[in-house]
DNA sequence: CAGATGTCAGAAATACTGATATGG
DNA sequence: CCCATATCAGTAGTTCTGACATCT
């Protein structure tokens, strides 16, 4: 019992293999994330915000690849922790533009290591070049789609 | 504006392309299927059923990436549509095998088809090699992280 | 006994749909 | 006018957690 991993020739589709390295992945973010009480969204939305302030809750649901309501539901989380802060006012048409807080930066330094170390367990298996080659052949199907 | 795809040094993180091809991947499908009013889970649950008849819940659960629970009820969706059987008393222990009924063989029919043309369009870009390493490389991510 | 399974229940997060309003 | 944004409401599907019983 619990072959279901090596079940016929659907170890030969490449969407089924990208489907099972993605929960993977998020299994072990998830995992990774719990001790510092964050969500993979709400982890995602710091590190989109640390990389470019000013985001708004569009723009940060598209980077966070979940649906402008629920990135507004974690928005908000956020905002109750004191680690993400929005103008009441939009300083430009109706986008509020987040940034972190020196808590939500603390918090996320510490997100952004443990999720690296989890990167760096699953290309254990890679070289350098190989690593390079996996990101543009992943972007290359992102592409062949869009 | 719009420009989240590009967002920093975003781009050179693997997991972060890998999560971006599996939500593309998922959204192709899921457009593709609904004509045919079939969702994602659906259709990987009657796949599976197909390469692997009698699959009790929890093991087509595990195959599908979702709960048990979720798995029980979207098993429970295609039992009243009529395209899969379920015994109602266990031959063997608790696990009740699941299998396809020949309307849900037909659907399968067209939905495999176009699941395969989805899969077939992302990968345009790759020769016969490239396709065989890249399922090699996300089995060996899986591995790593497991 | 341990382990896997099926089932049920409640709480929570997420998504989808549709609608409204505002600004470029 | 067209488009993107923010927001709200309702509905639905999904997950998580915990629990219990059954079978090997």
């Amino acid at each position: 019992m619990g072959q279901v991993e090596t079940v016929g020739s659907l170890d030969e589709s490449v969407g089924y293999a990208l489907k099972r390295a993605a929960a993977a992945l998020r299994a072990a973010m998830d995992a990774a994330l719990r001790p510092l009480e964050l969500s993979v969204p709400q982890y995602a939305c710091l590190e989109l915000l640390a990389r470019q302030p000013g985001l708004s809750n569009a723009e940060l649901a598209r980077g966070a690849f979940v649906t402008r309501q629920s990135m507004n539901l974690v928005l908000r989380g956020l905002q109750d922790r004191g680690l993400v802060v929005r103008p009441e006012t939009a300083p430009h048409g109706r986008a509020l533009p987040s940034s972190l807080t020196p808590a939500g930066g603390e918090l996320l330094r510490a997100a952004s290591a443990t999720v690296r170390a989890v990167e760096l367990r699953m290309l254990t298996p890679f070289s350098a070049d190989d690593q390079a080659r996996l990101l543009r052949d992943l972007a290359a199907c992102v592409t062949a789609l869009g």
